[in-house]
RNA sequence: GCCCGAGUGGCGGAAUGGCAGACGCGACGGACUCAAAAUCCGUUGUCCGAAAGGGCGUGUGGGUUCGAAUCCCACCUCGGGCACCA
């Protein structure tokens, strides 16, 4: 019976009175003391610091004619809970590769900071009831010890926090460009406003009521700007979040309408908030995407999420006035048989016929008093109510009945739509609910009917469903635009199109789902809006001599929270109730006057939309990055390269967050001449997540999985049973491993290299705790293989180095540098395992590889690697020394194993001599006696050599 | 429903057109020990067989190929994203 329990801690593996007999044995509390000598060592001697090509960082003789490379982690919160060992995977990964870099001959960038901003920090703070300046500042030191102990070769020189107002000041001043910045659609780019003013005076831009800009008064001019700029206030439905006390951005809501952080209910809401115009670059962020290194799965979420679809506008004339729709398919204009309006569109009013005012104004109040959720319930029956108008169909003339119904969003393309019933599933099954009309357009292929079981016929009663597909198409012609016949929809498509723009009834266009990023939140920390209002309620950035604006110190810092699903309560920031600090007198460049703060603060995003650029220049006064230093480390490298970071390691949550804000950041720093690269993320690597099991009881409680015992396949919990399931490790899944309990048992060695080993770096792998000792053994044979045990120096008994060891070794040196170049560290470990069970079996190490074992170890396990170095006789760091390069004349041995298949199947295995051709191959194959056997009667057909590979003989 | 990804021993995984299961855990056997731990040596996909050897085997079914875990088609299962987006 099997008493194992599955998630154990770690045992002690030196609980014996052994170690007294070896001094020197690699155990748990020698590593640790190897690796607190060695992170103190590392310390004193500046050993990671980076040089700048120039600048303040600048060290020309530690630069030399290194080639850069960029390594960079998405920085973490600094959570109050410390660290789990699911949380440093990503780091680890970066370290090793970073390590490995600086000795393959690179200027390794690699550093980390903290976003220390937002949502988590300050609500840690309220619970706490500390200010979450505070708390922010002893959890970042306490994360800083805890990465640490894991020995990252980080430049701390480097390192930022983002609630530093030497920090944010840049983010505000960042803030400010994008806010003096507007999106010139001829240039498709960003420019300074100034430059739009200037068009206006010159009057080569007309302004929106083609009034002269010079009859205009000074108002009326800056509301006109107003509307133009990249940062721009509007009354817009926003998510309102009652629970969280703030609105928050489409991005931060999950599918099922909540909170991204803390779950709460969002309400869409018109709210007048600051907007940042991303949907200017939707585009751009769209179709960069092909000049990134990233997973196919990451860029499908960010197109999916800008969504861009092609299509057309096109206008029905109604007693309204033209009803404008957006449809994908304007090639079936001939079947749009009804329309369909949202029950928020502005023209439903005119429409509604007076016998049908009161239906209307029913629907219209029902459909508001379903939320978001609601509407998205799975209740596939379609509602709607005919307004008693209709309009006309532009391509043939047909009155088509208006109907309004909440399958159409106001939220998207123009809020109505053609509805072509034979030609779009969710139109076909409102004209089944209301008995309308179903023409057909295209002619289904046989296959079609085949497949629902009806004859082929074009009578759409008998229809099971709309089709949609490529068809010939039928009853599409008005005399001058004539579809009949065409069978492919791009065709007819561009036909239809150049129909309604030469009689002016539509246009191509493109259509988004990506909204404007909505920038504002109603909470207390995060980055002051560097904005003040002028005596009219216009909104003026600060001069830069006037930043950082510092964050107000208060104690009333908690957000005012409502009852989550108070839809109608509103928002108010903490910062608005300090008048001390919201009404100041200010000198803006025209006198002394007075003002009125902003009190919004900025989203969590905003810190991390620029990090990394502030690592390359950390101490720069002047800028917040110099630009010769961005070009170095940052720079397009060579026709069509974006340029950006070389590898980013992070999670795949923040695909359409993060990732999406901090290119678009990007990339109006880049159209404003800040920086030479078009992306920050050239490489982008999504590292999988530790999971680890999780046990409920029958109330689908979480119980503490370290109390959890399995019998016989089941799982007990104090004696009932409970269920497992896998998933993130965590505080609230109760099964969260803290590193230090391994570091204890094994040292931060050991436990790097588990997580290195456990798989692909990529992949999310379950934590076992009892497969540690695997690593703690290899160490320990490395450490043994090389040590004498009672007295802690380099062995006097080592073997000889022979030939088939020496072998080994190059044959391991090719495939570890492979592999490590490839972020395949777990292979890279397999390698090296293998060498060193090698050299066990062989009695130890010999001395004249043991350089060779220690360098390879190095970037996976940098502590003993560097001990065994300076055990070895070296005085300096291991970090920079050449990493092992293989002699290509040892991977080549004299004689090979050859397989020889029969028929595909294997039946022998021949030595022949490496340059043997193939016809020598052929004959020692054919003359093998397991082969001949396996033949018996049978003649060889045809006989295929792969040269050093294998023997197939085909029968 | 649409899009992306993944299915290999008891477990984590290796092999991306050429010897399936590298390496690690666990399990089993042995050496050492009074004993245990640690360490070292060996076995470990599965079925038949005393053995030699052989059959079967990478989610399922088909295909391409001398040869398929790997490529193609269809399906199943799981994970992730989007979703009444016109």
């Amino acid at each position: 019976m099997n008493q194992d329990s599955p998630t154990t801690r770690a045992p002690d593996p030196d609980s014996d009175s052994d170690q007294h007999q070896y001094a020197h044995r690699y155990t748990g509390a020698l590593a640790q003391q190897i690796e607190a000598r060695w992170q103190d060592w590392w310390d004193e001697h500046h050993t990671f610091e980076t040089p700048n090509p120039s600048g303040p960082l600048a060290d020309a003789e530690r630069l030399g004619d290194r080639p850069k490379l960029f390594v960079l982690d998405m920085f973490p919160y600094p959570s109050g809970t410390g660290l789990h060992v699911g949380h440093p995977l990503g780091f680890i990964g970066t370290d090793v590769y970073s390590r490995f870099q600086r000795m393959a001959g690179y200027n390794v960038l690699y550093s980390m900071g903290f976003d220390a901003f937002g949502l988590p920090a300050e609500q840690f703070a309220v619970q706490t009831g500390q200010h979450p300046a505070i708390t922010t500042a002893e959890n970042v030191v306490n994360m800083r010890r805890q990465l640490r102990r894991i020995g990252l070769s980080h430049d701390p020189r480097r390192s930022i926090e983002t609630t530093d107002p030497a920090y944010y000041r840049w983010t505000q001043w960042i803030f400010s460009q994008i806010f003096n910045a507007w999106y010139d659609t001829d240039t498709q780019r960003a420019r300074p406003v100034a430059d739009l003013v200037a068009q206006f005076e010159a009057e080569s831009r007309p302004t929106p009521d083609g009034r002269p800009w010079s009859d205009l008064s000074s108002n009326e001019r800056v509301r006109i700007i107003d509307g133009y700029r990249l940062v721009y206030i509007s009354e817009a439905p926003v998510n309102w979040c009652p629970g969280l006390g703030t609105v928050v951005a489409n991005e931060e809501v999950t599918a099922d309408g909540r909170s991204d952080r803390g779950n709460f209910p969002v309400f869409k809401r018109n709210m007048r908030q600051w907007m940042m115009r991303i949907t200017a670059y939707a585009d751009r962020l769209i179709d960069d995407l092909d000049l990134l290194d990233w997973t196919d799965s990451i860029k499908a979420m960010q197109r999916n999420w800008i969504g861009r679809s092609e299509g057309a506008r096109v206008r029905f004339a109604s007693p309204a006035g033209p009803i404008t729709v957006f449809t994908t398919r304007p090639d079936t204009l001939f079947g749009a048989s009804f329309m369909v309006l949202a029950p928020e569109h502005p023209l439903v009013d005119t429409l509604t016929t007076p016998e049908q005012r009161q239906a209307v104004a029913d629907y219209r109040r029902t459909a508001s008093a379903k939320s978001d959720v609601a509407r998205q319930v799975v209740d596939k029956t379609k509602t709607g109510v005919f307004t008693g108008s209709t309009a006309t169909n532009p391509v043939n003339g047909e009155q088509i009945p208006v109907w309004v119904a909440d399958y159409v969003l106001m939220g998207y393309g123009t809020g109505a739509i053609m509805a072509v019933p034979c030609g779009d599933e969710r139109d076909f099954e409102f004209a089944r609910q209301f008995g309308l009309q179903i023409p057909a357009i295209q002619q289904p292929p046989p296959a079609w009917f085949d497949g629902h079981s009806i004859g082929p016929s074009l009578d759409t009663r008998h229809w099971p469903q709309a089709f949609v597909g490529d068809a010939p198409y039928v009853n599409s012609t008005n005399g001058q635009l004539d579809l009949n016949g065409i069978t492919n929809v791009a065709a007819a498509t561009h036909q239809t199109n150049d129909w309604l723009v030469a009689h002016g009834q539509g246009e191509p266009t493109i259509n988004y789902k990506l909204r404007d990023w909505l920038f504002s939140r109603q909470r207390y920390w995060g980055e002051p809006f560097p904005i003040v209002y002028d005596e009219h309620g216009n909104p003026h950035t600060l001069p830069d001599a006037l930043l950082p604006l510092e964050l107000p110190p208060t104690d009333d810092f908690a957000p005012r929270t409502f009852d989550p699903d108070d839809a109608q309560s509103n928002p108010e920031s903490p910062l608005d109730r300090l008048d001390w600090w919201v009404d100041v007198e200010l000198d803006l460049g025209d006198g002394p006057k007075r003002y009125r703060r902003d009190t919004n603060v900025m989203p969590q995003w905003a810190g991390s939309c620029w990090y990394e650029l502030r690592y390359l220049d950390p101490t720069n006064e002047a800028c917040f990055v110099d630009r010769d230093v961005e070009q170095y480390w940052m720079g397009p490298q060579g026709d069509g390269h974006p340029g950006g970071v070389d590898l980013y390691v992070g999670g795949v949550e923040h695909a359409v967050l993060h990732l999406l804000y901090a290119r678009f950041w990007h990339k109006v720093l880049h159209d404003l001449g800040y920086v030479s690269s078009i992306e920050p993320y050239h490489r982008l690597f999504n590292q999988g997540y530790i999971l680890a099991a999780a046990f409920k009881d029958e109330r689908e409680i979480y119980v503490d999985a370290f109390g959890v015992e399995e019998r016989d396949g089941q799982f007990f919990y104090e004696g009932t049973a409970v269920s497992r399931e896998w998933g993130k490790m965590g505080k609230s899944l109760k099964n969260a491993v803290s590193p230090d309990e391994i570091y204890d048992a094994y040292g931060a060695d050991t436990l790097r290299l588990y997580e290195m080993a456990m798989g692909p770096l990529d992949a999310s792998r379950p934590w076992e705790t009892r497969d540690v000792i695997g690593m703690y053994r290899f160490l320990q044979r490395v450490w043994r293989n090389l040590v004498d045990e009672e007295s802690g120096t380099v062995r006097s008994d080592l073997p000889a180095l022979d030939d088939a060891t020496n072998r080994a070794l190059h044959r391991t040196i090719d495939g570890v540098r492979r592999d490590m170049g490839d972020l395949k560290f777990n292979t890279a470990i397999a390698k090296l395992i293998e060498l060193n069970n090698h050299l066990t079996k062989l009695g130890g190490c010999p001395r004249d590889i043991a350089e060779q074992m220690a360098l390879m170890l190095s970037p996976l396990t940098p502590h003993i690697a560097e001990e065994l170095w300076q055990l070895l006789g070296h005085t300096d760091s291991i970090t920079y020394e050449p990493f092992p390069q293989a002699d290509a004349a040892l991977l080549i041995d004299d004689t090979i194993l050859v397989p020889v298949q029969v028929d595909g199947k294997v039946r022998s295995r021949i030595t022949v001599t490496a340059d043997a051709d193939d016809d020598a191959v052929r004959q020692a194959a054919l003359a093998d006696p397991k082969v001949i056997i396996a033949l018996g009667n049978s003649s060889p057909r045809k006989v295929i050599v792969v040269p050093g590979r294998l023997v197939n003989i085909v029968t």
